[in-house]
DNA sequence: AAGGTGACCGGCC
DNA sequence: TGGCCGGCCACCT
């Protein structure tokens, strides 16, 4: 059940975000090769949120939106964890989101 | 086995 | 300017 291939792969991507930096599912989606299916992340987070390893709270649509915060225990969890980390968040959107934007490394 | 769903993205109206 | 639609791929019932 979590050693799923695609979703192991995901949590991989994401537990390499750094420290106060954050990503989007599409730019996740394309480090795995499936850009089209950035939905595909999400659903993994959805999986995911058993683990502590996966900081689900620095994945955000590519808005800048913390969309997935609904799903957090609390209701601002998410934003309170980006906050922790120095990450502005204004009214669930990201602020200065291009600069703390992370993108996922992945070797060609 | 088939249908429905989804923490998205991009485009079109 | 904002809202609606389709596509896309994997997971769940």
């Amino acid at each position: 059940m979590e050693n799923d291939n695609f979703f192991e792969r995901v949590y991989a991507i994401v537990r390499l975000i750094p420290y106060g930096k954050v990503t989007s599912y599409g730019a996740i989606a394309k480090a795995l090769g499936t850009a089209r299916s950035a939905r595909m992340v999400g659903w993994a987070m959805n999986a995911s949120h058993h683990l502590e390893d996966v900081p689900a709270h620095r994945v955000v649509n590519r808005n800048g939106l913390l969309t997935g915060k609904l799903h957090f225990d609390g209701t601002n969890l998410m934003q309170q964890l980006l906050e922790n980390e120095g990450i502005v968040v204004i009214d669930n959107q990201i602020k200065d989101f291009e600069v703390v934007f992370w993108i996922p490394k992945v070797e060609v």
